[in-house]
DNA sequence: TACTCTATTTAGATTAAATCTAAATTTAGA
DNA sequence: TCTAAATTTAGATTTAATCTAAATAGAGTA
């Protein structure tokens, strides 16, 4: 029960104009405390303790609401699940095909493109696939 | 049943040291013919009228495996399904929230990196999200 | 050819991420 | 307080993808 985190994801959804409801705050706060990028069904595990009763569904539609403001981003990657990363800077991700767990990745080229062949870009993704370092040996 | 496109089918199946069965040949030969990004079930589908007995199974094990050998990419998109692409010279995607379509970008940073923070990487993809040309309206 | 072993395919069952539904609860405004 | 809209909830449903066990096809040997 981190009150700074839980203060910052409250200003944040002020920001987006999104009501912050104590759940929303919640899955946000949660969010940030996990340094990982975590699947919906881990943060809702994660969220069990502090909020019993909070649902599956609210978890899932917090995420994607906030995937669509914009105010954190959604990972796709070889795996199954989809994951969510916090932070919205700019930059790329490794995922390992054994282990499963992505690494965040400096990006090169930083600009961001807002429109490529007339298309409207809303955000982007650079996801590599690979063994990590210490699934290498 | 376009037999140029199953000719070179056979040929990547065996440069690739897979054994060239006739539905394999079929699966990779209808991804070529399909200019778009198909899915697994689209191409199972495609796939029916001419080779009828064929099994979801043989289509995903397929994919998969060829994904595995570099001979084609899969493509992870905010859609819920995975999709394939024949071509496997570096380019990126444009995926479309409404319409769901996915375009090709030709991609700009083109050095492929092999290493990265110690990490092994085996392929890489860079996937734009937003609203196509058309959708925009 | 006949025999054996391995690789591949098949149909259907199963899994699990994500969404949907309809009822309950909470919030905001009059 | 009353009412309507927004949000949450539990559980059912959907469906992409995988799994399973049996059938079929291919390769090697004699
Ligand atoms: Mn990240
Ligand atoms: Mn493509
Ligand atoms: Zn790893
Ligand atoms: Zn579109």
């Amino acid at each position: 029960m981190n009150k700074a985190a839980q203060l910052e994801a409250s200003e944040l959804l002020k920001n987006a104009d999104v009501y912050p409801s104590y759940q929303r705050i919640m899955v946000l706060a949660s969010l940030f405390e996990s340094d990982e990028h975590p699947s919906a069904d881990a943060l809702f595990k994660q969220l069990g303790s502090n909020v019993p009763t909070i649902s599956r569904a609210t978890v899932y539609n917090t995420l994607n609401l906030l995937v669509d403001k914009g105010v954190i981003r959604s990972l796709h990657t070889a795996g199954a699940e989809t994951h969510f990363d916090s932070v919205s800077e700019t930059h790329g991700h490794f995922f390992c095909r054994k282990c499963k767990k992505i690494y965040d990745i400096p990006q090169q080229n930083t600009e961001v493109k807002h429109e490529l062949d007339g298309h409207l870009v809303e955000s982007q993704e650079l996801v590599f696939t690979g063994l990590c370092k210490e699934c290498r040996e």
